[in-house]
DNA sequence: CGAATGACCAAGC
DNA sequence: GGCTTGGCCATTC
């Protein structure tokens, strides 16, 4: 637990957080917004600890695919939700995608 | 402290 | 144009 009161994983929470409904954003996004471009496995990390409070099935990965491997949520449910947000997600070969160029959060 | 791991990304083949 | 390799950063053992 001490992980989650880290001030790295506070700010990508505070940045997952900005992201507005209807979007989405990848993790190297918010690395490079939490001030380290490169650590966007590390947000991956933060996120894996599935905190509820926290949006994380607006965060996929840059190919717009999701990844989730939350212990108790499926790729079904964060689909589902960002549908309910008005994300388009359509499901290819029991993956799914997600128009980054549409949805892609622009950071701001 | 050194080595391994992970919801990633970019470059190379 | 899809698969493989390496690198990056922070956490965990």
């Amino acid at each position: 637990m001490s992980a989650r009161n880290n001030n790295f994983f506070e700010k990508i929470y505070k940045v997952v957080g900005r992201i507005p409904i209807g979007k989405v954003a990848t993790y190297g996004q918010i690395a490079a917004l939490v001030g380290s471009p490169r650590a966007a496995r590390t947000v991956g990390w933060a996120l894996h600890v599935c905190t509820e409070r926290v949006p994380w099935h607006r965060v996929i990965n840059h190919e717009g695919r999701i990844s989730t491997t939350c212990l108790d949520h499926t790729a079904d449910e964060q689909a589902f939700l960002l549908q309910q947000e008005g994300v388009k997600v359509k499901k290819v070969n029991q993956q799914y995608w997600i128009d980054l160029k549409k949805y892609r959060w622009g950071g701001k």
